[in-house]
DNA sequence: TACGATTATATGTCTAGACATATAAGTCAA
DNA sequence: TTGACTTATATGTCTAGACATATAATCGTA
């Protein structure tokens, strides 16, 4: 009845969770579409309700199926697109492209925390924060320009940490676990200052992508990262229904 | 012992899910970290093995344990940050953010595929496609160009669907099922085209989305999408660990 | 010391039941 | 027609077992 779909003999759950999915993703199943019963798929697969439950469950987890008691079990409907972009830390990215890390801090300061500070950082209450400034570099080429405040009351490690050696998204990354985390993403040309940095012309485009972290309620980090727009592109790949 | 955490009372597996998790959020167990084995959770909670692995299989589902046999289960390195980047149509984007949505559809062909088009959409074989040239406003203000071509040999519907009644991304999202996507995200500046398309200055930036989209192994569309630079944002938020 | 075989063990999968619970659908009265 | 009550049913959760399987650890040998 089925083709043979992958390797030598997946297990039992796994192939009714590959048989649905690909009648999702052919198209042959709709979104609407109510797939079989739990006691059908029982039927036909000749196991237990608790192995076709847990297939069942793994596709609603994935948000590829939606399952309404006493209704049955439905296709989803074309979810918003969402793309999982990676942006690890800049310089296991440069790494992984085989090309050579360089990495200068341009500029540190602990200090209390301003109001334009306070506000970057959305917290209230006074505090110290460290301002940094630094430049990556992939073969000795710049790479990106980053611009960060790291809340020391969130943070109070970072008032120590050696970011002459070690850059400060790889040391909070390492060091600071966080729980949520919004990336904004927008275009500029190139100022001075940026063009300086980037050694890059006056007017050229730049890709900025400014990065708030959280742990829980506290804020951790600031950062806005400031890549040539022309050269560096944020690849996303995934998947969707 | 532990707090109460959230409403009423959930289930088992998901209290000991929740527990789990937030020990790792809040860094109480920090990356490869060894969680406690499914047969010590049978006993701290009382229950059968089936339920504490479905509470850890979940985890491991969404990347937060890493499970090896033999050896136990840990928590996941961090891992790299990705980001869940909502980029929905764009017409929903825009009257999610209450303004009005203008289209108007600039240039429709339908044409044998160009050595250029088999190119961009990455097909060996020649075929049929249709090259879309469109706009998209907010309030009267332009937002955002769409340059596009649809396989036809994909998607053979779109030879007679109505492009100047619906925007192609929104017609394709409803009828056609999509299985992988790549977005290349970059910043250029307006050349007289865009500039003119976007009435925008020339040599202002722009953020420009090359969105590709494949159900399985065939190409379904290519898109390119001019947005001013500084006034559009993407945002994406996320979790992570 | 290095390598190969053995063993112990934690996870992976599965079963045949059970009871709980939300809710679609049907029933009946106002 | 509307609303309140009842019922049937599909999913949700859970159990107490079972055997499979990958592999860390141990042991024995060259």
């Amino acid at each position: 009845m089925s083709l043979a779909t992958d390797a030598a003999e997946p297990t039992l759950y796994k192939r009714i969770r590959a048989d649905i999915e690909k009648r999702i993703l052919t198209g042959e199943w709709p979104p609407g579409h109510r797939i079989p019963f739990e006691h059908e798929l029982v039927v036909r697969y000749g196991c237990s309700r608790m192995t076709v439950n847990k297939a069942l469950s793994e596709l609603a987890q994935a948000d590829l199926i939606e399952r309404r008691r006493r209704a049955g079990s439905f296709v989803c409907r074309p979810q918003h697109q969402s793309a999982v972009l990676k942006i690890a830390d800049i310089r296991a990215e440069i790494t992984a492209l085989g090309r050579s890390y360089g990495y200068e801090l341009m500029h540190r300061k602990l200090r209390a925390a301003t109001a334009a500070d306070r506000d970057r950082l959305g917290v209230k209450k006074a505090g110290k924060v460290v301002a940094i400034a630094c430049r990556h570099s992939a073969d000795n080429v710049p790479f990106a320009v980053e611009d960060r405040l790291i809340d020391l009351s969130s943070v109070p490690n970072a008032a120590t940490a050696d970011f002459a050696r070690e850059p400060p998204g790889t040391w909070l990354l390492h060091h600071v676990p966080w729980t949520e985390a919004e990336h904004t993403i927008s275009a500029i040309v190139a100022d001075d200052h940026a063009a300086e940095a980037l050694d890059i012309a006056v007017g050229a485009p730049c890709l900025v992508i400014d990065r708030y972290t959280w742990r829980g309620a506290r804020t951790i980090t600031a950062v806005r990262l400031l890549y040539p727009g022309d050269s560096h592109r944020l690849v996303a790949r995934f998947k969707g229904g």
